[in-house]
DNA sequence: GCAATATAAACGGTTTCCGATATACTGGAA
DNA sequence: TTCCAGTATATCGGAAACCGTTTATATTGC
């Protein structure tokens, strides 16, 4: 199973993001766009063409499906919500970045030290 | 500065393995194959074609330089080198991942928290 | 001098990105 | 009641990135 996981990843930013934005619950579309740039403070946007792209690929393989809104007012709304393989994947990509961050924290520090 | 610098972010993983396997020394392209090779466990591996595509677009912005090996006895290695530019660069990224992985974390803790 | 390995690079197809655009609904202000 | 800004989804098409395969050479060890 550990290998299978690893078939899904690195994630690109853009799809990262759009499964994080979906970890603490389902959201729509918008909403998605607008978490990620509260996540990202500005420093990356999510635009619509990206977005949707992502999405329909997310659910192509099975890591987010749509689901209906309980009884909501705004029928235009689309909510989106990470399956269990989903969730495996993003957890499974932040363990990497961990380990990525790690080492690379490791080389920047011994770069600042030289030059000391 | 920081304007500038955010407007090379995000990294793809593509990208930001190539530039974190230059942090600690210039390297030929073989060279950072393994390295990535190394510093990613086995979890990714960068092809010729992503690496070489990688380091022309690198070059042209700004991010790597090539350097004249020094007396070396290969003549086919070319080897690369983070710009100060780069260095900015990558550093900048490293700490907006750092940033991103304390909200995955949280997100991801909540949702354990919850299901327990 | 042969085989294996190391090294760079081009090539071409596919995937992904992503801004622009279109369309339509919503809520409140004028 | 009209109007408008914000909300919301979606498509399109070009650009960028990815990436395995192949080609070409140099080197190294036998």
């Amino acid at each position: 199973m550990k290998e299978t996981l690893s078939s899904y990843l690195p994630l690109s930013p853009a799809t990262l993001h759009t499964l994080l934005a979906l970890v603490d619950g389902d959201k729509h579309g918008y909403a998605i766009m607008q978490e990620v740039a509260r996540q990202a403070d500005g420093q990356f946007k999510l635009g619509p063409g990206t977005l949707y792209d992502g999405l329909a690929r997310l659910m192509e393989k099975g890591l987010v499906l749509e689901v209906a809104a309980s009884e909501e007012a705004d029928k235009r709304r689309r909510y989106y919500r990470l399956t269990p393989l989903g969730m495996k994947v993003v957890t499974a990509e932040v363990k990497r970045l961990e380990g990525v961050l790690v080492e690379a924290k490791r080389s920047l520090q011994a770069v600042k030290v030289r030059k000391a």
